[in-house]
DNA sequence: CCTATATTTCGATAATTATCGAATCATTGG
DNA sequence: CCAATGATTCGATAATTATCGAAATATAGG
């Protein structure tokens, strides 16, 4: 993972709203939620909401596909994982330590069970 | 962990000069670095290293104490780890997932060794 | 094709942040 | 007490970011 990379992620989970949503995501699972269930459970307009979803889907924390007239966003857990690892490569001043783990994220249809 | 304190922990991070900063005491270990060996080490003039090394140390990721003339920051792994919780929490919608483990920080005697 | 729904883009404004030289503060040693 | 060293605070400027209404874009259904 570049620096840049995870710059443009810290930035993204940096903002009250942006860490809401993306919290709501991680909870949400693979299914994800649309845009507009996002912005109503955290009541914020549209508009605003949407810039803040561009943020997280730029910096790579956040997949988008369109469902009918929807558009779903989901959390990506790879990169959460990714964002983590980065900040404990070379922890500890080099002695061997707990590293972090990876968090699996849960397949719809087994969340569905 | 509560959300102003992530939001500002990220932020600290978020910002090309603090997060090298950061990476390089998390390699440096308890013993730390102090602030002019940090600016040098970054290129950085004095005033903007401090004004960086304080917003790190606002959002609690690094510690500081005196040293005769000089000021010396430390990583604090602890607020690390909790970063990394707070993310990973609740994550994958609420199903059992490898969950993040914590890095422990090497005290300066051992790294001596 | 027209209307309704879901979301994004635009535009303008307000607020926050990064930068660095100069001045200030704290500590040490003579 | 004075000079030297290490770090922070101040101040001014430039750049980035958040906000939200209005307009534009995409999809679905009659």
């Amino acid at each position: 993972m570049q620096a840049n990379t995870v710059i443009r992620a810290m930035g993204a989970l940096a903002q009250e709203h942006r860490l809401a949503a993306f919290r709501l995501l991680v909870q949400a699972g693979a299914e994800g939620m649309a845009a507009g269930a996002i912005a109503e459970r955290l009541g914020l307009p549209a508009s605003s909401m949407s810039f803040h979803l561009a943020q997280l889907a730029h910096a790579g924390l956040v997949t988008q596909r369109r469902e009918s007239r929807s558009i779903i966003y989901a959390a990506d857990y790879a990169a959460m994982n990714g964002l983590m690892a980065y900040l404990t490569e070379n922890c500890c001043g080099g002695l061997p330590c707990e590293d972090a783990a990876a968090c699996q994220p849960a397949r719809p249809e087994e969340t569905a069970l």
